[in-house]
DNA sequence: ATAAGTATTGCAAACGTTTGCATTTATCTC
DNA sequence: GAGATAAATGCAAACGTTTGCAATACTTAT
């Protein structure tokens, strides 16, 4: 519609001032005049101008960007299918524009292994947010290392040179065996990866709940998605039969697959097999029964997780922080 | 780890040459020799070297990113919930980074409603995808006047004056309907909201595959969410009984939503009820019963959106483009 | 009215690239 | 081996902001 891009110099010349004042006013600098502050937003507004970032990114060395890096382990396509990671991502992104922050969306492709340098370095983004420890934290400990602003989505409880916010894993895992073990169930089958960051946290939980009790472990190990989950539990029943009463899944997903394969083979959700899940995605609530899980407050976390991202832009040192989980009792668990 | 940044200037006194020929040596411009640009590279890759891009895109004007903005009506959760939308900026994501363009993810709270001159203007972003059209259209019709690079994800038999990418809802509809109809359904319910964009669309096949056959409408319009779906059908069944023998649901979500309601009051799919969802999301195949969906080509599509959007970068004008759809019969509707 | 102080504005350099043009170096032709 | 052409490199000016410091305008006290 307009003719040409319009920038600083052609609003100064406007308005009869400086460039510096008009550059001054816009960033509402109180070393300016409130009236002419307030004349020269109003003349910024009318013309459609939108200060050139490119230019005041070079000189201020600042970008107001953070990069949020979805960290997969191989090319599984849990990234894709869970709405987990997913929901994660969207809260983040709205604790950051609450901040003024922009959201750079990374999978690992682009930025390959050396982050600090593609995304600092390259003056991409001020800061990262990893989501997800997965299975190789060397990429996250590589950044942490360059001494880059980082937070990672992940278990708290992980000793690690970098911030970590995320659930009380091993006290989900715990309280979801624990109340499967009050509603009666013995056999109970810890359906997930323990070799993952997260799972393996969840994993202790369900092994201590256990021991408390005298229990005996039965982990069946798998990816974790809803397909694996269907395919082991297919396996376990026609294999070894229906050895077992409950099932901790590591997340809902997982526990959604699993209980498809249950309900295929008439196996009664939750008299004959309770369930209890991980993460309360909307599909939980929806399942029929509905699944008991166990509910990350994702929303607190994605804003603790901006907190603890500008205060290391402003040099301090943060530390780990453990969100609390709630446990959930739906259908899936009752008897 | 190491000292300070390094810029171009320290990487070209190292080599005792030029910025210049560094800068051309790192874009692989074929005026340096081979020989120099290759020595020049591993060393620039030798200390962790990343061009500066606030100050490469200031001097080009270009940015090489692009704009990902969830189109959202008001805020129903809607993008939160629905695993499907996030999947299509899941694969765009994918399909930008292969042609080296990063993804700046947006939500409607930062850009307000200027989005040329918040974008573009601003050098935030070479070009805008909206993921949605959403009940109202005018954002992106401005946007487009500006002349910005510009495509949409939605219904691409919208008359529009900018590009929209997307399945065809009316055939989707369709055959959704049609399928149910050969199955014998006579009272075939369309779940959704038929002012939405795109959901008008499969409202309008539906109507027509039921005129074909001389059957009647039963619309009720609800949001586009799992939890209004399952509300709905309850209620349905409460106040007017069972008398609808399938039903079409505008989402794969609403279908669940709906089906967690039919199977609370024991209504047998699919033989009371059948049941077509839209959208082909995970979920879909691991309920139980398994959802007959339409399934949306969502990797074509954004490999094509992006195509199109590099298209406008060239200065090419481009057209709307319909992706065919592939109808999903599983067990929620055979009878 | 003048000096000293304060509030407001302007000057000009810098941020780190890219690129048209000038310049140097290598290659070729006769 | 000189002159002409081609290949490779260097010079220096942008790109549009921000900001330390200098300069001006306005107050106030004497």
């Amino acid at each position: 519609m307009n003719n040409k891009k319009i920038k600083l110099a052609d609003l100064a010349k406007l308005a009869g001032v400086s460039t510096s004042t008009v550059s001054r006013a816009l960033n509402d600098n109180p070393l300016i005049k409130q009236e002419t502050r307030d004349k020269l937003q109003q003349l910024a507004k009318k013309h459609n101008f939108s200060l050139n970032t490119a230019a005041s990114r070079l000189r201020t060395q600042k970008t107001n960007v953070v990069a949020v890096i979805i960290n997969l382990d191989v090319q599984t396509e849990q990234s894709i299918s869970d709405p987990f990671l997913l929901k994660v991502v969207s809260e983040i992104n709205l604790a950051l524009n609450q901040q003024g922050l922009e959201l750079l969306l990374s999978n690992s492709i682009m930025a390959q292994h050396d982050w600090a340098n593609y995304f600092i370095n390259g003056r991409r983004a001020d800061g990262i947010i990893v989501v997800g420890q997965g299975k190789d934290q060397r990429n996250i400990e590589a950044a942490a290392k360059a001494g880059i602003p980082l937070v990672v989505w992940g278990d708290p409880k992980t000793t690690s040179s970098y911030p970590i916010v995320g659930s009380d894993n091993y006290l989900g895992g715990m309280q979801a065996t624990a109340h499967l073990i009050e509603h009666g169930a013995k056999n109970i089958v810890f359906l997930g990866d323990p070799e993952h960051g997260e799972i393996s946290e969840r994993h202790r939980g369900y092994a201590a709940a256990l021991s408390t009790h005298k229990l005996e472990q039965h982990v069946v190990s798998i990816d974790i998605t809803s397909g694996s989950a269907y395919q082991a539990v297919n396996h376990l029943l026609r294999e070894k039969g229906l050895y077992f009463d409950a099932i901790v899944a590591c997340s809902d997903m997982v526990a959604l697959g699993a209980m498809k394969a249950l309900k295929e083979r008439y196996v009664s959700i939750p008299n004959d097999v309770a369930l209890v899940g991980f993460d309360d995605i909307a599909m939980a609530d929806i399942s029929h029964p509905s699944l008991s899980t166990i509910k990350q407050n994702t929303q607190l976390a994605a804003s603790l997780i901006v907190k603890k991202l500008m205060q290391q832009f402003l040099g301090e040192k943060v530390e780990s922080q453990v969100i609390d989980i709630e446990l959930i009792t739906r259908q899936s668990s009752k008897r």
